[in-house]
DNA sequence: TAGTAGGTTATCATATATGACAACAATGAA
DNA sequence: TTCATTGTTGTCATATATGATAACCTACTA
């Protein structure tokens, strides 16, 4: 699978757990200390995270890192 | 969680599987197209992976990305 | 001994993630 | 309309991941 494709489902998968827990970008970013904008971008797949992002946006949304990267 | 630990828990994760398939370092980084040197800096946890960095070791490794980080 | 394999570490250049900021658009409410 | 909210996008400086190279160490083997 290709980079953009990773980051894509990625992107979509924080966008969905997001959405459940019916919170804005900005929120989500406040809480995981930076900005709306850097969330945006995360979640439209225009990045490549570290584990780490993706290790403060999973204890922000209250999930395993794991259940932001279901792919194969 | 701090970053060092999640660096550290996911190389340790690494390094289990490599040698589980009882594969050198050197091996490992040629199937995900980086030199040992670096392998060995992602196992010692001294570098926050990105998340295809991650996606390519795993499909070396043939397993999914959430089992190279199973951590809350 | 010398040579090989496996692993570590330092260093370098380059690419890019991070984080902040601002401008912008779309939506909905007052 | 005006205003606030939400999300997108571009840009910037800074930090750091990536990838390569080389030196080094240990253990093993010829």
């Amino acid at each position: 699978m290709k980079k953009e494709q990773i980051q894509i489902n990625v992107g979509n998968r924080i966008r969905q757990l997001r959405e459940s827990k019916g919170i804005s970008q900005q929120v989500l970013a406040a809480m995981c200390n930076f900005e709306k904008g850097n969330m945006s971008r995360i979640e439209a797949g225009r990045t490549n995270p570290t584990i780490y992002t993706l290790y403060k946006i999973s204890q922000a949304l209250e999930v395993k890192i794991s259940e932001l990267i279901d792919i194969d």
